[in-house]
DNA sequence: GGCTAATCGAGACGGTACGTCTGGTCTTGCG
DNA sequence: CGCAAGACCAGACGTACCGTCTCGATTAGCC
């Protein structure tokens, strides 16, 4: 008999808080702006989530990720493909929603260390599988040792794309072409 | 011909910002608190600096920096030492106090752009030089390629360990191995 | 449907203003320090409050009036009466919380001519009536001159006692009993 | 052989205290305005002065009294004389530098008692004066008893005006009319 | 004509209160 | 019972003055 929650709520507020975070920073979000631009009572918001990073996390875990969904189709020329990607990602990391969501990954962190790594988990799956696809293919072409650990050069990537981002200094092209071509170097055969 | 301007306080209000950062997040620091703590009007602070942001940047620009002091003995195996100094740097970030201070930067460079990148060149400096140096090193003793960039080397160092502080997973002795191995592969002679 | 107004908030605040101006001046009240007094946040004080002046007013109007309430027992005597009740106001009035209440009527008239007014109404009205008793009964008795205005007459005497005392120098005895002497002289049929 | 105290800048801040208080409240008037509209530094005036009050004092003692500058000429006849002269004094005391004025030597007296009562003694002397002068014509022209107290009637006058203009409600000319011939039976021969 | 001691301007300083804003909790009544 | 509306306590915001405190820079007499 009791009334179920309001689904219609709960998504306004997940899209309310993608659109202020990417508008804003994660800290200029504030419940009470978030109640009004969704329409909905701030109780509505306190009686369904712990806290601003919960929402948060809500919102990115379900939502479409603007910034990261980096995906670059795949030639036999493993370093126009790393290059691609690396630079895709790197300016995709570099615009203002990427330096947003890369912001609101930290602040979520300092709140909630366990959703923020499984946040960052679910943000960098989709760059993992990429890059440990292509690092596959380059080990069956034998370009690339068998030994290389795909994950760690992913993270890599990311670290260095993000924490650039971060500090609003982006890679430059140099950069990127420096990082490729000594990154191949140490994982080719 | 006024009174001039109160040196103590000045300090006094520096030390009571680093003290609080590294206490508390950048954003629970409130400007009220750290007139309390420093012993000083909170007119003494509005009429020196401008924003919040100013007085940490001030305060890290010129004051003892921990977290980011690392600071290895080099020896004659490159490996070794690049290895020791990762290490080094990587649980050193992965502290309360670097993590503080990595997050206290994003946080400013969120206000400050200009600020925000003065202090990570400051920051970054005393890491560059060591790596350099032991590049230079390495180049001489024919151990490593002579084209290699040691800035960017350092950069990619600094950004894989501080990510990984922020994210809240510092990086395995694994990992640290790993990429110390892939890069010396990268740009070994 | 939103929660209604606590009365407990209003009325304590209320209690906390008349307390507040009775112990001190109407300019030593701070809203700060009646927010604290009676428990209440100062936004809940300026949520309902335009002013100082409007708290003062408000509770004036209908709290107890200490200082203004004379009322003396009437005889056959006017000259007894006026004089009896004549002394009394004016050591009421006097007294240190008259002097208050006398300088808080001042001070809100001057932000609020309207609200002065109103209190002043509210604040003379019992006194009026009280001489306007007397003064009929002595018309009946054929002791005073059927013309008289008896509200001029209660707002000369209320006039000489409030600024008696809001100058710091109450009417002496000699004063109140050759004021009666005249006003009798005057009135007399 | 020090410096002696410069005249001009105590005639300067006695000038700017009565322009300042003419202008606006005594209470809206602040050391600080008064330095800064004065050309001089705060330090001077907190060195000769101890308080708001003392320089109002001291500004109003020598100063020319704006307000309460009745002179009206005399003639044969007591009861237009002393109606004229009412009427002057009440209308002066109601314009906004005669309220200006008393609600000043209220605020004043509540800060320092014995400064309040010297300047009332000043203010009313003029007043007195001329209220004296008149009764004692008329008791020479046998108008008057011979043993009404003119400073009584004076200061009844002055209460009566001055508490009027303080509340905002200035003397109707019935209730001056009336007043005048209530009055004037009380102390005819 | 230099010496010197208090005055003067300027304004920094530790405070207190201002009136505003937002955060997170609570309390209503409608549906 | 969910929800909107919004009152409530709490406390930080940045501003305005307070009264005290240095600072040089004058500016008289007195030597």
């Amino acid at each position: 008999m009791p009334r179920p929650r309001s689904e219609a709520a709960r998504q306004s507020v997940l899209e309310a808080m993608r659109a202020a975070v990417m508008a804003g920073t994660y800290e200029s979000v504030t419940i009470e702006g978030l109640a009004e631009s969704a329409g909905v009572s701030k109780q509505t918001i306190y009686r369904w989530w712990p806290s601003k990073a919960a929402i948060l996390g809500e919102a990115l875990l379900e939502g479409d990720l603007p910034g990261a969904d980096v995906s670059v189709p795949m030639s036999d020329d493993i370093r126009a493909d790393l290059h691609a990607w690396f630079t895709a990602m790197s300016t995709g990391l570099a615009r203002p929603e990427g330096v947003a969501l890369a912001r609101a990954l930290i602040a979520v962190t300092a709140t909630d260390h366990e959703l923020g790594r499984a946040l960052n988990e679910r943000l960098a799956q989709p760059i993992r599988s990429w890059v440990a696809e292509r690092i596959a293919r380059g080990q069956v072409d034998e370009q690339v040792r068998p030994d290389v650990d795909a994950g760690a050069i992913a993270d890599q990537l990311i670290a260095m794309a993000s924490y650039a981002a971060l500090i609003g200094q982006p890679l430059s092209a140099e950069r990127v072409e420096e990082t490729v071509t000594r990154l191949l170097r140490g994982i080719a055969r």
